[in-house]
RNA sequence: GGCGGGAUGUCCGAGUGGUUAAAGGAGACAGGCUGUAAACCUGUUGGCUCUGCCUACGUAGGUUCGAAUCCUACUCCCGCCA
């Protein structure tokens, strides 16, 4: 059995902070002093539909703690997700509606049991606590002062451009922090960009007359173009639900500077230093593929990749698209086959992007009789593939 | 409530009556080089029935041969005063 402080040391592996100080070993031996598992607190707003791996991070720091034995609290933000996280944002989040939160819930939970020990975890939604009385709302108004919220980088860089910033934006991390006081959270984990929303949870909590909970902040993973962090919106993401192939070949198309970050955060582990830089790029990709899926799918995932881009072939498995009409007019059959505009595939056509089973297209015959095209592969950039079927 | 400033393409941002589909940058896409990496080079980047046409500079009108550029109203944002 490891010692408190032990635990605690494994348990900050890899985290950027973990305050106070010493406050993580002092949970850790009340929990066993108490007889009883400590209360992880995750907030994640569902306001998109999937898990990337840059949620992975802190996943798996949780996953530690729930093979410590303690239980994680995974708190679905419904409700603060109509209210939007301004955490790092340079501009107010969209509104979404309802159902779209509802939907995109139900996916995150589903997918972050893939990280997450089912048997440990507490999965609430903070609409059970936050549609709360004006009064309730005052109370948490009058903890933080205006000078303090607006210190905060984002803010602050958003008020001195001149961007607007709704007031509703400023009263999210009392929301979140109110989260706390609610599931009765003994640690929080969070990006390093949620220091301050997990701090402020600290005051909330003590303000209701509960023990402040201690915070951990891991580091933010950067996107596939190792710059900006992970983000859905930013199309810079891999997630955990997409195919092997693409998990694979996103993450080869990382910068080689990230790539041991990526080892780090997703897989506890180093780079190879042996091997050539691809090398250990592919084994990189490999294992967080047989992550997700499985080693067979890891090997497949190398295989087709390999393929597509080592030997330039064509994948083993291509979709059809159905040809409509006798006459093809090139443009519009890229356009209604990869979703393009006509104009898109006729500049893709000019700069020789399109070829049919291996051959670029130019864009002088535009209108080929379908039964030409019967069974060819049609290719667009790289990687976009349709076989054409009559 | 009063006064002033502003709204431009995916984003940032120039442009104050006439080759302006709108400089420049970022991003993205395609091609080259490669390790599908990055860097670098080249090209493209509103739509279409594509050597031309249509639509676009917050919204709606107006002035003009001609408007992103001038006028009016409205909407939204920012600042100052209260």
């Amino acid at each position: 059995m490891p010692t408190a402080e032990e635990t605690a040391k494994m348990l900050e592996r890899n985290a950027v902070e973990a305050l106070p100080t010493g406050g993580l070993e002092a949970k850790l031996r009340l929990a066993e002093a108490e007889g009883r598992p400590l209360r992880i607190k995750l907030g994640i707003d569902p306001t998109a539909p999937d898990i990337h791996l840059g949620h992975t991070v802190v996943l798996s720091k949780l996953r530690e703690f729930q093979d410590a034995g303690h239980t994680v609290v995974l708190i679905l933000g419904d409700y603060t997700a109509r209210v939007g996280d301004p955490s790092g944002r340079s501009k107010t989040r969209p509104e979404l509606s309802v159902d779209e939160i509802d939907a995109n819930a139900a996916t995150f939970q589903e997918q972050a049991f893939k990280v997450l020990d089912a048997d440990r975890v507490e999965v609430r939604r903070n609409s059970e606590w936050l549609d709360m009385s004006m009064m309730e709302l005052f109370k948490l108004m009058r903890i933080p002062t205006v000078a303090q919220l607006l210190e905060r980088e984002d803010f602050s860089k958003r008020y001195s451009e001149g961007s607007p910033i709704a007031l509703l934006e400023l009263l999210y991390p009392l929301l979140q922090a109110y989260d706390s006081v609610a599931v009765q959270a003994d640690v929080e984990l969070g990006g390093t960009d949620q220091k301050f929303n997990l701090l402020l949870g600290r005051d909330i909590q003590t303000a209701h007359d509960e023990p402040p909970q201690t915070i951990i902040t891991m580091p933010i993973l950067p996107g596939v173009d190792g710059v900006r962090r992970m983000g859905k919106s930013l199309g810079n993401h891999i997630g955990v639900t997409e195919p092997p192939e693409e998990i694979f070949g996103k993450t080869m198309s990382i910068p080689d500077e990230v790539m041991p970050l990526y080892y780090d955060l997703l897989l506890a582990s180093e780079p190879d230093s042996a091997l050539p830089p691809v090398q250990q790029k592919r084994e990189l990709a490999k294992a967080i593929v047989a992550r997700f899926y499985d080693e067979s799918a890891a090997d497949a995932a190398e295989a087709h990749f390999d393929k597509l881009f080592k030997s330039h072939d064509i994948p083993d498995e291509i979709e059809d698209f159905a040809l409509s009409g006798e006459e093809i007019h090139l443009p519009a059959l890229l356009a209604d086959a990869f979703g393009l505009s006509r104009s898109e595939a006729r500049r893709l056509l000019e700069q020789g992007g399109v070829s049919l089973d291996g051959e670029v297209v130019g864009n002088v015959a535009l209108d080929i009789p379908a039964t030409e095209l019967e069974g060819r592969v049609l290719k667009v950039g790289k990687r976009r593939f349709k076989r054409l079927r009559a």
